[in-house]
DNA sequence: CATTGACCTCAAGTCGACTTGAAGTAGAAC
DNA sequence: GTTCTACTTCAAGTCGACTTGAGGTCAATG
């Protein structure tokens, strides 16, 4: 039997079991059956699960995952879809860079106040005018 | 009167007023009196909100960027914790550049499925072991 | 055959940062 | 002096991704 348990699977993609009944209720995993009350799973899932976890760091909602397998299983990923996220990226990317750079700055800045640090005072002008970035959606920080 | 309307300063910050009142709440900021019912507020709460937008880009939580005035309202920021954020940042624009070669390898990859490229599956590897990013705490994507 | 313990379901709770809605009020315009 | 309107308070709702808790079931172990 080749079949994994939920227990196995939870302990080798280092996924809670919960977590892992919550996809299946999202359509994102399935079972292949049960053995008495206990799911069992396809080893291929662990796979997915990579896809899956994959896909969240980049950025996309569970439901805009779903979206990227086919009634098949097998991945549809749309090749622009990727292209358009890689881009956000970069955006984001360049944005973290420069706040990097300022906070670095910021932290090493001899001004007694940093309300006094011109470099420091750029940034707040660029944050306060939309230019860095405004809250809005999230993406996973680690 | 150089004191500000909240509907002035939600214009002039580009916050809604009920975010004014939040993170007045919050004592994030805090408004100079009323005229009749209406806070009404000294022109350096923009500065202030400007800080605050900018903590919010960085990753900071409300609770953290309140600890970073004094109670006399000027900014503390302990350059510790700059240096640190900014270490994380790091870490996290290093992991994001990572993702977005990746996808972009991806986009432009000609094996049929996404399965059958060396690249996509070594990035999925990567995911499966936590080696990308595991989800966990969230900051702004824009 | 009884117990054990890990799984099961389903509903509800959590977290952070806000938003929304109902019901009220005061300054300003007519 | 009435009406208009933008503000006010306070409680509750929203969103996404899960987690938690109560009460139930079943394969395996002794």
């Amino acid at each position: 039997m080749t079949e994994l348990d939920i227990a196995e699977v939870s302990h080798r993609a280092g996924v809670p079991a919960s977590t892992l009944r919550y996809y299946e209720e999202k359509g994102l995993i399935s079972s292949t059956g049960r053995r008495g009350l206990r799911r069992q799973y396809d080893p291929g899932v662990l796979e997915r699960l990579a896809l899956i976890a994959l896909g969240r760091t980049a950025g996309f909602s569970l439901d805009e995952i779903a979206q990227m397998f086919a009634p098949d299983g097998r991945p549809r990923i749309d090749r622009r879809k990727l292209a358009a996220k890689a881009d956000e990226l970069d955006h984001r990317i360049r944005e973290l860079g420069v706040l990097r750079d300022s906070l670095r700055h910021a932290a090493a800045c001899p001004a007694p106040s940093h309300l006094e640090c011109p470099t420091f005072r750029r940034l707040l002008d660029a944050a306060a005018s939309g230019g860095v970035a405004a809250p809005g959606r999230r993406v996973p920080l680690r």
